[in-house]
DNA sequence: AAGGCTACCCGTACGTTGTAAGATTGTCAA
DNA sequence: TTGACAATCTTACAACGTACGGGTAGCCTT
């Protein structure tokens, strides 16, 4: 329990590198929570102390730019000898699942300050994907930002719901349930019962079908029909 | 400037009350940023001490409930005399809006507990628009998830942008640059130089397509053609 | 072998955070 | 006046990121 010191005795080797702190760090906030990943902690992890972890990275902010890239170079790749469809089905169900693997790296995002080499790599390999596939350069930027949107925000939906299990559905529902009217929320509490509470209902499983009609949506319109509206329609402001 | 104590000297009345507080929270977090809203200055802001907060709120994390509220508040419901489409584009245009307006809503929902009455309100005002509009229980659930989850991802890249301005955007792109090999990232340097370097380029322009694209999707959903998929289609795993 | 360079690592310390506990005040009812 | 009660303040603590100033071990040069 109390051996700090003789773990490290006959060898101070493996001297910790960047890349055990990044990894450390990843394994950390898996385990416990991006909220108790503090530089004290992963240090400790590391069998070292919190301020020699200075001399691998520049601060906190540096470790979660790089836990990031370790998450995107996570993301298989759409495969290359695949059709489209089938491709970016694939790679949208991957990135879902390392999203979902590290719920932390949702909330990390917008403190990063640029790509790395993975992101990079991920990013051209989907342009390219596309490019590929027969889709217009505009459709192309279409597709990207529209999928990427999607997915991101499904698994930020998912990994934000109060229950993790089937089981704590019920439970969740029901403390919810008294703050239901029937008169105030009809419609809500309709679909509670008629959805929600049906048994083999999980919200995970709404992921294929809006992934499915994104991606049937995008390659009809990479074949003649134009595509929904012109990429930038000038005054088209959204307001409140 | 130094005037702390005279503020209140005649008055300690507007006592504050949970309401200014919560109010005062969103204020702050949107011009400082949430990162830069403490229980300290948001006291300062009301003009009280740090501790006096605790008898109108229970802990921090009940404020960004409270926060969370008065966002979901904010949102325009779905119009009741416009038709499926209009409405709901008008609704998700609002919640673009209100989001991009309070940046930090995103990011703190992983923190809520239970819903609050605005957000069910807002929750039971889009199942009822959608059944109104002869949807099916079934393929409301699945358009509810699927166009909220487009617009928090599309919210969520669009806010964690590295630049700001359309002035910006050249200098982080030439920022990039370098790491783009021609050789390693060919469709990435393409859709650089044809897309996002084009005059009048800015990514907020590419919410339209999206929306309407699934908007279109679903609507077609909902004449005979039966759904995508199943609702829940049982062996459907996901794996990286 | 001797000296020194460099790569690691540690200890201490400061300012800031959320909040527990208790003392103090302002206001109104009896 | 007296008491009660709610709103506020004061003090204090543990945990955080990290600045600063050392220590020490291994390898290179001479």
């Amino acid at each position: 329990m109390g051996a700090k010191k003789t773990t490290t005795k006959g060898r101070p080797r493996v001297p910790v590198t960047r890349d055990r702190a990044l990894s450390g760090a990843v394994a950390l906030a898996d385990a416990e929570g991006i909220g108790s990943f503090t530089m004290r902690k992963l240090a400790q992890e590391l069998g070292i102390e919190a301020m020699s972890l200075y001399h691998h990275v520049a601060n906190k902010k540096d470790i979660l730019d790089g836990m990031i890239e370790i998450v995107f170079g996570e993301i298989a790749l759409p495969s290359e000898e695949a059709d489209w469809n089938t491709a970016m089905r694939g790679r949208g169900r991957s990135l879902r699942a390392v999203l979902t693997r590290h719920p932390w790296a949702i909330g990390i995002m917008e403190s990063r300050s640029s790509p790395g080499p993975a992101t990079l790599r991920h990013h051209n390999a989907m342009v390219g994907c596309c490019r590929e596939a027969g889709f217009s350069i505009e459709l192309t930027a279409h597709a990207f930002s529209l999928i990427d949107s999607y997915i991101y925000g499904f698994v930020l939906q998912e990994v934000n719901l109060p229950f993790d299990e089937v089981d704590d559905l019920a439970e969740v529902v029901e403390a919810i349930m008294p703050q239901l009217s029937a008169d105030e929320h009809p419609h809500l509490l309709e679909l509670t019962r008629e959805v929600v509470l049906q048994p083999g209902y999980a919200y995970g499983n709404e992921f294929e079908y809006g992934l499915g009609l994104i991606l049937d949506g995008l390659e009809s319109c990479r074949h003649g029909a134009a595509g929904h509206l012109p990429s930038w329609p000038e005054s088209q402001a959204a307001s409140a």
